[in-house]
DNA sequence: TTGTAGGCGTTATCAA
DNA sequence: TTGATAACGCCTACAA
């Protein structure tokens, strides 16, 4: 099978080049039949155009590229959906590039515009390292969608949309206080961790903090290094180890609902009940939270809402050549079984 | 921000083209002190080569596409990981190609085969429509990989690596059966449906037969049109239905863990308990089947088992030129709490 | 309405 | 060890 090229179809059509071309790309000024005949020729030959050859000639595509850093997770599900969804209505095409964990997004991103000549980007996810040089390759616009930053400073260099993690999770933390519970513990990342799980650590020290609670570093746990984050296993493992410490608590806030999920299964294991012995909280607001049983009682994230408003930001910049802007949504405290008020 | 090309690098590192494309691909002849000053100017100007041009130029590059239907499937994360481990093991690069559900899978790896030059296609999921014409346009070897088929006839043709689907979802209803349920639901594809999903309530209907038990229609529940195919949200909707039909049953079995989770949560609103009230069954052997409260009995897929020997075969496809290969992993019945014996 | 020809950025051939 | 140059397949002035 030998590949085959315009310029077989023009020869096997009795046309030239050029009007094999108009064809393809439904430009107007062609004759409707011998219109018909090239696509016939076309169909019969099985011709794809190549698009590398078409890359390399066209100055620009009508794509967009959406990079995610951890495409397993399935709290970006929806928002793809909503990619998916908008950027065919603007009659864009849409590309989903998964990102590994250890690279470096920004670089991919460069990559990327220049093979695909994209018209936008979107980054989902992953922990945004600003690099200035870097940065200024990157030529089209894009927008920063649920990605951690680490410093208030880098805020006003680009266009994001987020929920913040910090304020979010001392709510819920803050809501354990009210509740009573005084030995909150936490699965967290490790300190030298700069994404968005460290926006929500601090978000639980200042929570016990400004609740008169000191924090008990014992009842500070971090995720599992031989354990993929985030994951329902490394909830798991880190809540064995903590309720065979024998450390006491009453409530544990896992800073994703997939490490909560992990958390009640260790419970459960050892015996014990949730709410009435521990109170299991999360942060996410995965479909699973819901489904769970017990009900596990999370920070919803809007995520629809930040996927649509990602899109928004992005055309405007695209067209309306906006400067950068930012947006931060308020999540929602979903008060569900997983978590009960104590007394005493 | 203007692309530089090579031509730049050359006149800026005062060498030819062909010097910096040598330097670029480490090439052996080249003098190690002009590869460094090369690399140096391509660094100092943030240079990236141009893919579509290298892939126009080039006609094979060491890379693998697998293509997903369904990449939301949490399903597919563990086959993901072993992908990216095995390929990269054996110095190919992978691109992660998510196919729409109402995509041609077939039609999408013949363009991707001819821009990116691959030398290997994985079809991950969905069903496979056999169609000679267009599978002759792919000339690279591929492999299906949990991928559903249609008839016995096909199964010759080509390459994959899957469980039995019918086989082993008889082998669960078998299980239900032996355990002393008769009426037993299930929550399954449409008539119409041709995937995996069609194997399997295949096997429901044959073990429940072969168990001297008639198919009570009003059992069989099909998944809703309006709501996304093998979701926690279909699962729900289905069983609260089936709940509210007043239509006996001691058991349900979903053709998917995703849906049995629905089914439990429904079961659960209801007031009702599992397994005492009623015994639900899934398909697959998520990790959440594992987590969940109950755990739920299920069909485990040897997930891992199945990528690698996907890879394996891919390769030996590759390069030893072998024919066709086909291989069936036997999955595993995991009894967990989710579904007990009945006496009555 | 159609065709010819030049160029997009890269790599490979061949000669120096 | 290096460099000029011809492809790779397509699109688009420009010409007819």
């Amino acid at each position: 099978m030998e590949r085959i090229t315009i310029i077989e179809i023009a020869k096997l059509s009795g046309v030239g080049v050029t009007t094999v071309s108009r064809a393809i790309n439904n430009h107007p000024d062609i004759n409707e039949e011998t219109k018909a005949k090239i696509m016939q020729v076309i169909k019969e030959n099985n011709y794809i155009p190549n698009n590398s050859a078409r890359n390399l000639k066209l100055s620009a595509s009508k794509t967009i590229a959406v990079l995610i850093k951890g495409i397993t997770n399935p709290f970006f599900n929806p928002m793809i959906k909503v990619f998916e969804q908008e950027i065919q209505r603007k009659k864009y095409s849409l590309i989903l590039q998964r990102v590994d964990e250890k690279q470096d997004e920004i670089e991919v991103a460069i990559e990327m515009e220049k093979e695909r000549r994209l018209k936008g980007i979107v980054f989902l996810g992953g922990h945004f390292s600003y690099s200035v040089d870097k940065l200024n390759q990157l030529t089209v616009p894009f927008v920063l969608s649920t990605t951690g930053m680490s410093a208030e400073s880098e805020l006003n260099n680009f266009s994001s949309v987020v929920v913040d993690d910090f304020k979010e999770s001392y709510r819920m933390v803050d809501y354990l206080c009210k509740q009573g519970h005084k030995k909150i513990a936490t699965i967290t990342v490790p300190t030298d961790d700069v994404s968005i799980g460290r926006l929500r650590y601090e978000g639980y020290k200042k929570a016990l903090e400004d609740n008169g609670v000191s924090v008990n570093e014992r009842l500070v746990r971090f995720m599992k290094e031989d354990i993929e984050g985030y994951s329902m296993d490394n909830g798991y493992a880190v809540t064995k180890e903590l309720l065979e410490s024998q450390e006491e608590f009453t409530a544990i806030f896992a800073i994703a609902d997939s490490m909560a999920i992990g958390a009640c299964k260790a419970i459960f294991e050892a015996g014990k009940r949730i709410p009435e012995d521990y109170s299991v909280a999360g942060f996410d607001g995965l479909d699973i939270s819901y489904y769970y049983n017990p009900s596990i009682t999370t920070i919803r994230q809007p995520v629809e809402e930040i996927a649509e408003e990602t899109i928004r930001i992005l055309f405007d910049l695209i067209y309306k050549k906006t400067k950068h802007s930012r947006k931060i949504f308020p999540a929602e405290l979903l008060v569900r079984e997983s978590t009960a008020g104590i007394s005493g």
